[in-house]
DNA sequence: CGACGGCTTGAGGCGCTTCAAGTGCGGTGG
DNA sequence: CCACCGCACTTGAAGCGCCTCAAGCCGTCG
C-alpha cells in the first residue's frame, strides 16, 4: 500500500472563467484562488497536515480515506466535481486525500471562506450532501451484508436510479442496462465498503455468474439489469 | 421495537435569555423559534417528513437513525447539547431524530436560516464537527473489531481523553479512572456499533473480567483504567 | 519471453450472529 | 413483606459469513 508522493505545484495558472463556484463566488484574489490539475493518484493532503487550505473539485475523483496505525484503511468518501473539502472542524486535516483519476482543484486560503456569504451557503449545501451520503454510507457499513454493499456501490453510479427520485426502468422496451465506470481498483473498493479485496471480488464474481453484471473491462462494468440489482442493495 | 409517538405541541413557550445559539444569532421571530421541552423516548421527527424545521439541541442527548426495510436499525449520530440538526440538503429528513434523555430544543424554519450571517457560521461549524465524527464512525463501522468499537465508544464518553489533545493519565498518583453514563440501552448501543445485542453484552462482561470496567449501573460504567481502555481502541 | 501488478479462486479458520435459555432487578399487587 | 411479573441484560451452543493465507490467472510492459 504504498501512496503516490504529493504531486503539488504542478501549474498554478490563472482562474478560468467557466472553472469553480469559488470563481462564481467573486473571490478572485490572487494568493487565495489557484486552480491546479493533478495526475492520477495524487496525494492532495494527509490526515494531520495543518488544514490551511480549502478544496472545491471541479473535474475528475477524489477519495477521502483514514488510516489506523496498524494499516487498515477507510475510504470515508469518493468525491465528485462540484464538491468541496478539506474544510477541517480542528487545525488540521481528519483525513487524506488522494485523486482517483486526474483532477483539477481550485483552493481557497481557509480564512477567505468567511468573507463571501453565496460561498457560505455554497459550502453549507455540500456539507449538508456529504452528511447524507456518510448517513448512508453508516448504515451500508453497519448493517449491510457484501452483496448488499456492492449493488449499493454500483447503484451509487448510475444516475437517477435507486434513490426516492428513481425513474425506474426506462420506458422504451428491451433491457434495463447500463455500463458504469469505477475509477477504483477492487482495494480501493474494499477499502470503502469495508471488506477485502477478496470478498469484493468473489462478490462481483457471483454476480456476473448470476448474469447481473458484465465485466467489460477490470473498471468498466455493465449492469445488464438495474432493477434486479437494486432489488439487491437491502433498500427495497 | 416499537418507537415512541412524536410528543409534540408540548409547550411552546417564549425563549429564555440564556438558551440556544439560534437566540444569539440575534433571531427572535415569533413564528420562527419555539424552545421546547420533551422527555425521553421522544421521535422529534422521522426520516421521510417534510424538512421544514431546524432544530438545536440546548440540553440533553439525541439519536439520530435509519432503518432499512426488513427493519435493521443503524444510529448515524449521537448529538449532544450544542448541535444542529434536522437541517436536509432536500426536501425531507434523511434519518429520525430520537431523544436519549429528556431534552431541550429549539426549533428555526428552514428559511430564515439564510438570513443571518453569524447563524450561518455556527450551522457551519457544527456541520464539520459531525461530519468529522462521521468520518471517525466510518472506520469504527468498516474496520474495527467488537471490542475495538466497545472500547471507542466508551473512550468517546470521557472527555479530554483518547484524542489529539489527550491530557493523559492526571499527575495525581492513583488510578486512572472514571464513571461515565451511556444513556442509551445495549440495543441502541448495538445499533450504533453496527453489533449485535448479544456481542456488545459478551464484550462489557469481558472487559468486567478483565478489571477493565466495572458496571456500577446498568448505564453507569467506571473505566477503571482510562489508558488500558483507551489503548483498545484500534487508534494506538 | 518473463516479470510484474492487479485480480480471481480455493481451503480453512475465526469472529460475530443466531437462536434459545437463564439471570437479575425494579415495580406491582396480594 | 414477599411473591410475582416483565423487561433488559447475560450466557451458552451452534452456524455462517467474511477473513486469512496461498495459489493461480491474466493483461501489460520492458
Amino acid at each position: 500500500m504504498a501512496y503516490v508522493d504529493r504531486g503539488f505545484n504542478s501549474g498554478g495558472g490563472r482562474i478560468s472563467p467557466t472553472s469553480a463556484e469559488f470563481a462564481r463566488a467573486g473571490i478572485q484574489n490572487d494568493c487565495t484562488l489557484r486552480p491546479a490539475r493533478h495526475p492520477q493518484h495524487s496525494v492532495l493532503f494527509y490526515e494531520g497536515d495543518k488544514a490551511e487550505r480549502v478544496y472545491e473539485l471541479d473535474e475528475g475523483v477524489v477519495m477521502l480515506f483514514k488510516l489506523l496505525p496498524d494499516g487498515r484503511r477507510q475510504v470515508v468518501e469518493i468525491l465528485n466535481a462540484g464538491s468541496v473539502f478539506g474544510l477541517s472542524a480542528g487545525e488540521v486535516y481528519d483525513c487524506s486525500a488522494e485523486s482517483l483519476t486526474p483532477v483539477k482543484v481550485s483552493t481557497l486560503d481557509r480564512n477567505s471562506l468567511e468573507t463571501s456569504p453565496s460561498l457560505q451557503r455554497h459550502v453549507t449545501r455540500c456539507l449538508l450532501s456529504q452528511l447524507e451520503t456518510l448517513h448512508d454510507h453508516a448504515v451500508l457499513l453497519g448493517r449491510k451484508s457484501a452483496m448488499e454493499r456492492v449493488s449499493t456501490f454500483l447503484m451509487r453510479l448510475v444516475p437517477n436510479r435507486g434513490g426516492f427520485g428513481c425513474v425506474g426502468p426506462t420506458e422504451e422496451a428491451g433491457e434495463d442496462s447500463r455500463s458504469v465506470t469505477l475509477h477504483m481498483t477492487r482495494q480501493e473498493i474494499a477499502d470503502y465498503l469495508g471488506l477485502t479485496i477478496e470478498t469484493v471480488s468473489r462478490v462481483i464474481s457471483e454476480m456476473k455468474r448470476k448474469g447481473l453484471i458484465c465485466i467489460d473491462r477490470q473498471d468498466q462494468i455493465r449492469i445488464v439489469n438495474i432493477c434486479r440489482v437494486c432489488q439487491m442493495t437491502g433498500m427495497h
